[in-house]
DNA sequence: AACGTGAAAACTGTATACGAATATTTTGTG
DNA sequence: CACAAAATATTCGTATACAGTTTTCACGTT
């Protein structure tokens, strides 16, 4: 049985039991209490944090019957956290089951575009907005980055990033454009699944989020700006070549893909 | 009865139809052919056609069951779509049926600084990617545009400026940029209602459009970019008149107010 | 033994039904 | 006549059922 540290921060129900039992004695416990967030939600957060935490095969189906059993409810909750997933982009919808995402390279290509425009601005006014509570956060996180590096725990600098970038996205003041850049959130967790697979990118991240966190002290807007521009630029980088790595991995043992081919869009 | 020219240009399935046997009769017959896009996705997207049209009225209530009886189609399809709209960010879910999400002035502003950093870019890529086909049917809206300015149809103006928008924004080769500037089309028919109501504006609304479609013509990225920079920027001075006088306007009978009130978001 | 054909299984999409929650209207009372 | 409380109505979420489609597997033929 896996360990709770591998329960996603985000989700508010940090459980990561895998029997049956277990599943559907926490959804009657959570829909006892006064707080109704719906089945399908908690379904969708459990199914979430897993496919983060790197616990779904990449050629493992997953099907709204078995994941209705499993956590003891009908069909239609599990499809409909299944869609929600496929459509925020952690699954796939294929004609038998739901799948990880087969990542478009184009598409990845488009959404660091995208990115270069946003984020500069999202980062310049949230350096203007920060808290100081904020910025312990971002602090807090980023030493937990450091010592996770450090010890290689590859798992736990991808979590401590994951709140530092959620620490500072927070704080844009503009909502609009928060939810923009929150809804790419997708897209760069597919990136960063690769680039973190080479521990050679470890040091860069780190110190990308070091300067941003300098700049955000100084409440230094244009350096800001500047850091997350230069960061988006690496990870473009650092993901070129990861999928080219990919891509030769890919030639020599087609049976296992890394990374599958283009998908029609 | 709205007239069927109202249809959306981009949506794939081009009906506009209101009757429930149109609709259902156009499913059946798609539903024939070989491509079975599911119900439910046809709905969505007719739907979602609907709504960047503007046929939606601001406070109206879409409800599942009203939706599945005028498709003649069962509650699951028409909810699929539904929440998905509303997953999309195209419609708010309420307790009492789906609205159109609520822009409060503020984010209105938000929205105008969002699209200063998207729709730039979009332009000037779309002016690198436009092809002859949509050269002319930019031309004809434009066209269109300033026949129905001068005829003081404030009505065909909307729908012609509509359609040169949707023309070069669906000639934007980055598929999500595409997608994230379209996401605003609310806001940004929002913001038309009420800066097409002076008919001052007008004027400056053709000329953007034309220096901006010359600007492609000579596959000119930046000055296309250059443009629609500036046509956001008027487009917020317009709005932040109107709203103005909407201010004004609602003081003084606060029964009708054009803009509602802010929403806690 | 390889390949094509057919049947069974699995999965999805949709239909219908029921219970729960919430808004609205009606009714009763001060 | 105003206000509160209950009844009603509306809508959502979920459960169960059914039909269509695709995949897979087994069997028969060449």
């Amino acid at each position: 049985m896996r360990s709770l540290e591998h329960c996603a921060p985000h989700s508010v129900y940090g459980f990561g039991s895998e029997t049956e039992e277990e599943n559907i004695a926490i959804l009657k416990s959570a829909s006892a209490s006064n707080a109704p967030p719906g089945t399908s939600v908690q379904i969708h957060d459990v199914l979430m944090a897993r496919i983060q935490n790197g616990e779904v095969d990449p050629q493992e189906r997953l099907v709204d019957t078995a994941v209705a059993t499993e956590f003891g409810v009908s069909r239609m909750p599990a499809r409909d956290a299944l869609m929600r997933l496929a459509h925020e982009g952690y699954l796939e919808q294929t004609t038998k089951g739901f799948v990880l995402p087969r990542i478009d390279h184009q598409e990845i290509l488009e959404i660091f575009d995208l990115r270069r425009l946003l984020e500069p601005r999202a980062a310049a006014l949230a350096a203007q907005n920060l808290s100081e509570d904020a910025f312990s956060n971002l602090e807090a996180a980023l030493i937990n980055a450091r010592r996770a590096m450090k010890a290689g725990e590859r798992e736990k600098l991808f979590r401590a990033c994951e709140i530092f970038r959620n620490g500072w996205i927070n704080a844009v003041p503009n909502i609009s454009l928060r939810k923009a850049v929150q809804r790419y959130m997708t897209q760069v967790q597919a990136v960063r699944m690769m680039t973190f697979a080479d521990p050679a990118n470890h040091p860069v991240i780190v110190d990308g989020n070091t300067g941003l966190l300098q700049a955000f002290r100084r409440r230094d807007a244009v350096a800001a700006a500047d850091r997350i521009l230069r960061f988006v630029f690496d990870g473009e980088s650092a993901y070129l070549a990861a999928h080219a790595a990919a891509e030769v991995n890919q030639s020599n043992n087609p049976g296992q893909r890394l990374l599958p081919g283009k998908t029609p869009r």
